[in-house]
DNA sequence: GCTAACTCGGATATCTCGTATCCGAGAATA
DNA sequence: TATTCTCGGATACGAGATATCCGAGTTAGC
């Protein structure tokens, strides 16, 4: 029961690009985390496939949301980074053995994987209750209302002026 | 996210232990699910340090419940076989890079963080709220009162009678 | 009291999946 | 039109889960 690295990420990654006013380069935000730009692109790349943002090409290219922060819960970020496969997968085992249940019997699923699933639909709808937007505004609400624009900026300068560091 | 494949054999161990009136030798279990009695033995042993399951032995040895199944949450059997980390670690990264947030902004976790950390905590909730007892009754609902005894006299029928098979 | 057989428990190979990386395709700028 | 920068998929590496085996301990029977 364990979540790939690359949510972690993926999410601030998320969280930083509601500030920007440009497409930001996969290694520009690589940089700003100060992890390896070769898997965060790999990350970059399953967001753009599951449509969470918008990827420019050419030499002014780079990740913009493609939504408002607020139509985007974390679920969705999660489950593209992730997969989108529940946490428990039943192997009917009821079926097998010198007992095994007949398949009649079988119409409904079986209690256990009733009961997992329900915990794991908690926890997608944890999930699906907070959006980008609101992790945003916590940050507001932890480091200053000034906190985020900086790092927006930060990430423009890639664009506007070459020549920051 | 995935969850180890042992869950569901623990788990169901657990039901059908509910049966039992004496102890269960771990090969067994595995007979009646037609399951890897080697590795079945694996997800026990997990069980019994956890303190789930009580482990006699000897020549008329097994595994017994330790406790009523009423006591037994679901959560318990999960963390037991699976570990009890939870899935999102947050590895700091606000922490890193050029604009690095200052430690003194740090004295509460990050916004993801907590995010991640609530939706855990309603997963580990809802597998608290089941017990092993629900899951047997809820088999009793599903294949009938008869189901669960029959298979409790085949796990005994090892240590009573060793020619039933 | 002793032998023998059966049990659990931990230590040991194998293998899939996540981690990390690289190079080619495509687009905008100059 | 050529160049430079970007994304995208295909490619090695490593950790953790999967599956297994053999030794330690205990009980039953003789």
């Amino acid at each position: 029961m364990k979540l790939s690295g690359g949510v972690e990420w993926a999410l601030h990654c998320c969280v930083v690009l509601t500030a920007a006013s440009a497409p930001v380069p996969a290694a520009r935000l690589a940089a700003l985390h100060d992890v390896s730009p070769s898997y965060l692109a790999k990350q970059m790349q399953a967001l753009s496939r599951a449509g969470l943002v918008h990827s420019l090409q050419g030499k002014t290219g780079g990740y913009v949301l493609s939504k408002k922060p607020a139509d985007i819960p974390l679920l969705d970020v999660v489950q593209a980074v992730d997969g989108a496969s529940p946490a428990f997968v039943c192997t009917e085992i009821r079926r097998r053995g010198p007992l095994a249940t007949p398949p009649e019997q079988c119409v409904k699923q079986c209690p256990i994987a009733r009961a997992m699933g329900a915990a794991d639909a908690a926890w997608r709808a944890s999930l699906a209750a907070v959006t980008i937007a609101d992790l945003a505004a916590s940050v507001e609400g932890d480091s200053g209302p000034e906190a985020l624009p900086r790092v927006g900026a930060w990430l423009d300068e890639a664009t506007g002026a070459r020549r920051s560091d």
